[in-house]
DNA sequence: GCATAATTGAAAACGATTCTCAGAATCGTG
DNA sequence: CACGATTCTGAGAATCGTTTTCAATTATGC
């Protein structure tokens, strides 16, 4: 039986569990802001979430939309992620670990896990000396959707 | 027999090559911070090139040395890096297919090439249905350097 | 040389993110 | 519940790396 990953609720409670051990304040707008978050879809952007946010309350500045998700980042409930374009992504950081696959052309996004490249990064890093400590792959591609679609435009 | 890689006079030639062709004029200003580039470090920043470039003419501005790297990038001479601080590095781009490794303490940067995960790559992309073009890699890590000096520290 | 087009430096604009600061809200304690 | 210490908030300013703007300067083809 397989691990039920935890649900939005389970989450919310632990970044009400890090609040707590900080001594750190629950407030009305980060509620909203994490409830948000818990609902979006993966890899969401700052600006994107700032813009769900507004709906549910457009009293709520930018400044806390980062100043919150830094602080569910520390809570271990999200991960940052930096894509090619250079914004922050928010994913769920109830996850295995993963490396990204992203479209060139439509920037969707897809996710994947692979032992053999984790296991030859520990042997480089081994041979170049260091002790390993992290990594960033992304690998970049035309996805199949958008090759479908160039053809059927090139076909006209 | 290895091919030589090419000398700084070659990749300075290969660039004027590249203004020839597309028609853009030759200026001390661009020849002063190729050069520059050409007898630098490997991975070196545009500020650390500014600052480089400005003791051999300071009337030089930091707009030129923006444009001019980019243009040494199109002309294939050099290649751009973001790694984790978030600022542009080049590199030359001269060499065969590699990645880095960065140390996390000193931000040593240490190249490497390894073919079995360049293959690992191409399979991963192809079952996840894309057409592979490209990836960034970058391994973390502390580099025996570092990990000796905290020993020390630690012994002091 | 001259005209034309490209290039330059300085400063302003940029986009993403962080900081500042004064007012507002939270929470542990009486 | 009220108090007070502390934290949080929103708005806008500040920051960082980078690009753009613009008027003045320079390179290049004829």
């Amino acid at each position: 039986m397989a691990d039920a990953k935890p649900s939005a609720d389970e989450r919310f409670a632990r970044f009400k569990d890090h609040l707590r051990v900080q001594r750190l304040k629950s407030t009305a707008q980060r509620d909203t802001i994490v409830r948000a978050f818990l609902e979006s879809q993966r890899h969401i952007s700052v600006e994107e979430l700032y813009n769900e946010v507004r709906r549910r309350n457009p009293r709520i500045g930018y400044a806390t939309v980062y100043r919150t998700m830094k602080l569910l980042t520390e809570s271990g409930v999200a991960a940052v992620r930096h894509f090619r374009d250079g914004e922050a992504r928010y994913e769920s950081a109830e996850k295995r670990h993963h490396d990204h696959m992203i479209c060139e052309s439509c920037g969707k996004i897809v996710e994947f896990e692979e032992a053999r490249i984790e296991a030859l990064q520990e042997e480089i890093a081994k041979r170049l000396g260091f002790q390993f400590t992290g990594h960033k792959m992304e690998l970049y591609g035309i996805c199949r959707d958008c090759r479908r679609t160039r053809q059927q435009h090139a076909a006209g």
